[in-house]
DNA sequence: AGGCGCTTGTGAAGACGTGCACAAATCGCG
DNA sequence: CGCGATTTGTGCACGTCTTCACAAGCGCCT
């Protein structure tokens, strides 16, 4: 709270909100509840509840009140929220509007997925350059675009401003590739290889690693067999039970 | 303080030892401990120190220090850790000492990627059933493995037990393929699909979405500009400025 | 043996995020 | 026009996470 704001630029609370500085977790939600506006308003619903909005969004409904409540008050007491005008706003605060450019390196399995998804064009956001370092790689065309060299990132960049870097190469060449994006002005960077990219100040970096993912989700299952076998007995828990012949038994382990 | 597990031969620990239950932001920073620690045993280094090993893996020392901790006293002072003892006790309970298998439902774009990924079996995963509701892509043979039918499940989950679930299906047949997975006794699912799933308590759901991650990036972004562009002008906030060509070449922000 | 430098483990304080519970605001209806 | 039903926005208390700072412990060197 006591972070001073911009200094100089002193507060015209007119017409712009001057992008309140939304806490993180507030800011990783956003795009969730959007994807929810979206399909009520696909629904054909003009306005939403705070409650119906949640529990579309799978998550409480205070914390999304609070959470609408940073970027302004754009409900209606007894009524809800008006889907358009959150969507507009929601899209505004994220920076949605500018349609932006993202770049993606690495055009292996994964990056051939990416370069694929659909889930971007449809948000705001265009593949606008596929880059690799294998030139038996570069040429290759995929969804429409060609495949160029990751030392091309100059000149494209120079034709068009990145606004996103994606990172899909081997961890290996990840810092590398980094660095690249980094020196052509690129200041947000989404990495998918599994290692720690070290940046100036001023660039993000948000990581995503499926290994961990499932790592993480490990943990729980073994907690929670470790709940249910509790016996002192049980030993052999840490084999893998291979020759399983229990047909679904372990189903529907803890309850209510 | 804590109950100390005892360290050797956790090759055979005799029963379930009623793991300590750590703080969920600590459960997701082992598995980024872990890969900083394989490097380094990989690099030929024994021992660690708190230093060394939050600077691999991109946090806070004390941090580091406070989270292992929580599993146990297994640093030496003065010296620091022991790499392949801290590796084996996170692995351990991480539960992937015992290798889990994996089901993959939705062999589409993404779903050929994560089939061919090569981050699963080198840290005790293995993908064990490729699964699609699509006709036409059943007995397609992808990376060694022949996708089946999503209606096997059952038959699959019988021969083999199915530790976690991946649900890379587009979004509409997501809750349809996480509701068989509960079915087939399935407690651990991670889900690719844009939407929020329902489960019964006692199932973990963990959701990637990379639209998500672009967006909070956007965010970022966007926030970063409007710092650096003061918003002299900027009044009508609310309209999408379309046309809006605005220079965009507002790269190179901030920057120490 | 004793001291010294280094590193872990942890108490305490602060920052951050969450959820409850309720006052304030709005609409619809008689 | 006023009243009740409904829903937002938020003050407050609580729990979790982070960070600092330092005592306790360990090994090495003299």
């Amino acid at each position: 709270m006591s972070q001073h704001r911009h200094p100089g630029a002193s507060g015209r609370a007119g017409a712009v909100p001057a992008l309140p500085d939304l806490p993180e977790a507030t800011v990783a939600r956003l795009p969730e509840y959007l994807r929810a506006l979206h399909n009520l308003a696909d629904a054909g619903h003009e306005t939403v509840s705070s409650e119906g909005l949640s529990a579309a969004a799978g998550v409480n409904s205070a914390k999304l009140r609070k959470d609408l409540s940073h970027l302004g008050s754009y409900g209606t007491r007894g009524v809800g929220y008006d889907v358009a005008l959150l969507i507009e706003q929601i899209e505004y605060v994220l920076g949605l509007t500018q349609h932006r450019a993202v770049a993606l390196v690495g055009v292996g399995n994964l990056g051939h997925a990416l370069a694929g998804y659909d889930g971007f064009a449809g948000r705001g956001f265009r593949i606008a350059a596929l880059l690799d370092a294998d030139p038996s790689r570069v040429g290759e065309e995929i969804n429409g675009l060609v495949v160029r060299h990751v030392d091309e990132l100059p000149a494209i960049a120079a034709a068009e401003s990145i606004s996103i870097g994606v990172i899909a190469t081997p961890a290996a060449a990840a810092q590398r590739v980094a660095d690249q994006l980094v020196a052509v002005g690129v200041t947000s960077i989404l990495n998918f290889a599994p290692c720690v990219l070290s940046v100036p100040e001023g660039v993000d970096v948000r990581k995503v690693d499926l290994a961990i993912e499932l790592q993480i989700l490990s943990f729980h299952e073994h907690r929670k067999a470790s709940l249910t076998a509790l016996p002192a007995t049980g030993g052999s828990a840490l084999t893998a039970l291979p020759g399983g012949l229990a047909a679904t038994d372990t189903q529907e382990a803890i309850g209510t």
